[in-house]
DNA sequence: TCCATATTTTACCGAATTGTTTAACCAATT
DNA sequence: AATTGGTTAAACAATTCGGTAAAATATGGA
């Protein structure tokens, strides 16, 4: 019986996500996520009380899954042109495997700013490091003057991007074409990290 | 009577752009929306139908406000360096007037993104002077190789994510010091330029 | 003043949706 | 066989919300 209790609360959550991800808390229904359970309606609320709790356990468990992936590195003892390698490419990789994150996040966003951010800030994200290297690196020469937070932005910025923006830029630049944008996507992953770097070096 | 038509409309148009912006299509009340206008719930179906008329009429004026004025300046006759930093100067300048809009628009291009970017498309929007110029200056080796529409998305990345992003960032970095984060933003007027510009110069 | 038209208010309807309840069912455990 | 707990089905309650009808009020012109 736990097995198949195991199995259920994981079945839900995972269409809870896909859901949620694709529509946004308002935008769901309850019965849209027993469907792609394949399950009652009453049994959702038989494990998750309510959509309330129910889109809380997505959202925390999407946060948790998504910020340590691309913060972790950060703070590893790397120097710095190929920290930015690593750092786009895993980003970019995380992005591609789920390629909603961004957009979700940001809608929830808007929708409860305080909340969200705390949530986000307890996932444990620490850019003091990442700062703390880039000044030193603009101290040996190494790296241009300039500011390491503006730097931290532009670099997750290029990432995401492309991502939250992918319908208009699909449609524009490729005529719906998915496999141009695939392609143009993959390109990024070095395209991205060249970019920064050809930026921030010092000469 | 008509300068009352005139102004109601007015005001309606107003109210449901400050609720639509903020919330969405569906997270949005036309009750919600009747009270921020100072009217009456049914007022609002007398002069837009239906809720999805009225949407579609904030989200098209939305559109039309804010895709021509940083396109424009793409096609026109300017040093590529000078561009890029009139591009991002503008670019800032109509975010800042209208933090919501990134947001408001990637939200609503994933609810119905065919849709919506064919609007997108429809405002007029012509990368193509720009690709030329780009390549024209990497001919002329004033501009290192690259592929064009990497640059522009990476133009565009680099201004509207820190609104869209905002809340997140304002908390994390600035620890929901408003002023911080504004003097932030006003930062990268001359970060972003200078960083794209850094990044792209041949040597 | 009085009429016609535009505007506003009030009250309400119907549909959709969340959440609850109840009874039955099934499968494994004891 | 009896028990237990996950699961289903169906109906229902409660609420929210978009939309409407109709009466009331204001406004400008004859």
């Amino acid at each position: 019986m736990e097995s198949s209790d195991v199995n259920t609360e994981k079945r839900i959550m995972e269409a809870a996500r896909v859901v949620f991800l694709r529509k946004g808390m308002e935008g769901s229904r309850m019965q849209e996520i027993a469907d792609e359970a394949g399950i009652n309606k009453a049994l959702l609320h038989y494990y998750f009380r309510s959509k309330e709790r129910l889109f809380e356990a997505i959202f925390r468990e999407t946060l948790q899954q998504a910020v340590p992936d691309f913060t972790s590195i950060l703070g590893e003892d790397i120097p710095i042109f190929r920290k930015i390698e690593l750092f786009t490419e895993r980003y970019n990789e995380m992005l591609r495997r789920n390629p909603l994150i961004p957009g979700f996040v940001i809608h929830e966003l808007n929708r409860s700013p305080q909340r969200v951010a705390g949530m986000i800030k307890g996932s444990g994200i620490n850019p003091a490091a990442f700062i703390r290297q880039i000044l030193d690196e603009i101290d040996r020469g190494e790296v241009r003057p300039l500011n390491p937070l503006h730097l931290m932005v532009n670099m997750i910025a290029l990432c995401v991007f492309p991502f939250v923006a992918r319908p208009i830029m699909q449609h524009i630049f490729f005529d719906d074409d998915e496999a141009g944008y695939n392609e143009f996507i993959s390109e990024r992953n070095e395209e991205v990290a060249s970019f920064i770097n050809n930026s921030i070096r010092n000469r």
